[in-house]
DNA sequence: CCCAGTATCTACCCCGAGTAGTTTCTTGTC
DNA sequence: GACAAGAAACTACTCGGGGTAGATACTGGG
């Protein structure tokens, strides 16, 4: 029941629990949740994805209690870095299929420019894919898949549509081809036999022309 | 440096560590590696993939370190599981496609296949692609893979090379193959919104034919 | 000036992976 | 057959990361 030490008002050294003296509110704009979630992907960035809470709370100036209160626990950090990569790679991929021709040329931008952001990222990638701690595995896995299938799926219910095709495949073509890039993009990642734009053409192949290849010769 | 407690030669009452008395050696043909992956598996199956390793060892009889002995690490007991569970799979798959007519029947197969046996064991089969603790997650979401990625890839070489098409493709189509087989069931198993075969017919169409869909119609 | 409320930190708990060290059994040797 | 060296198997620990409780300092209204 008595202060740790020599801890006098003033004293820097300090022990025992407590806010830490001096840093009024307001003092600097720390600990906001984007702010947060920026150290996040600095600290997984810089050091891979096997960074710790607390290596990313003392990123972002703060501790855990409050990296916490800012974004959840370490599932709702990964879904929450899930959804920002998400959104990047949508839009640049976006901008990437909107310069094509044909439907065969956008499909090939696509996977060219999932497989180049991913290795850009690949450690936030990885963290995202596979840095959850969740007992409920399939979250995790699917976290990147259904932050992207909805989009994929509307895409290509409307194409079909406009074929005159079955739209109800949607969904599932859209995890098989969000399933097919993500594992070539971890095989890709791992080996790198091959230069980019050589799997990106293979994919492609397969995806558009599928095992069967009645167009494959290309 | 004394006796714990009353803990005579043949009291049952044990406390301090040490070999256990009675249980002579070759007593019951307990733990070897076999009968260790057994009871893992057995585990996972009967409670979910957040089994721990002393449940493990427990449910076989031992404990940890014979655990370790007779397995290994916690990523050792993963890539055996998975090589068990793979070579199962491929043996009832292959079963089930030779008894296939066109190629499309047979890749049919192969999808539904896939599908049904993972979701008789879909415990193991979460353990086995989502439960390791590595650091290195890549090779945890891709044991599956490269245990069936070769067996894919010479059967897509061997077909590509019989219609005059460059077998260079085979290993990225593998994996391609692999991933959006493993994204559709775990998407699968986790909403379970469509009945197998109807999911199995729709992925099967995107994988013979592509997005493309020059045959598509079927 | 004081008190309620809020912000933040330190220090802890829990749990699971992996290991050290102790005890018992076995086997070879005299 | 007694004894010692070595193998076998256990208990109990360390270590590390996720998550939380409780202590302490700042802020603003009465």
């Amino acid at each position: 029941m008595q202060r740790p030490a020599a801890a006098t008002k003033r004293n820097p050294v300090r022990r025992g629990p407590g806010r830490p003296p001096g840093r009024s509110a307001h003092d600097g704009l720390l600990a906001d949740r984007e702010a947060l979630l920026d150290a996040a992907e600095r600290l997984i960035r810089a050091h891979g994805p096997a960074v710790t809470l607390d290596a990313i709370a003392a990123e972002a100036g703060v501790t855990k209690p409050i990296l916490y209160r800012g974004v959840g626990d370490k599932d709702a950090l990964v879904q929450a870095l899930a959804e920002r990569l998400v959104a990047r790679m949508t839009a640049e991929v976006t901008a990437m299929v909107a310069r094509a021709d044909g439907p065969r040329e956008r499909l090939a931008r696509l996977v060219g420019g999932y497989l180049q952001l991913a290795s850009l990222d690949h450690h936030l990638y990885l963290y995202v894919t596979a840095g959850g701690r969740s007992d409920d595995r399939v979250r995790q896995a699917l976290l990147l898949a259904d932050r992207s299938a909805q989009g994929f799926a509307e895409g290509i219910a409307a194409s079909r549509a406009a074929q005159g095709a079955d739209p109800a495949v949607a969904m599932a073509w859209a995890y098989g081809l969000i399933g097919a890039l993500h594992f070539v993009t971890l095989w890709w990642l791992r080996d790198g036999t091959t230069d980019t734009e050589h799997v990106a053409e293979q994919v492609t192949t397969l995806l558009w022309s599928g095992l069967g290849g009645q167009g494959a010769t290309r």
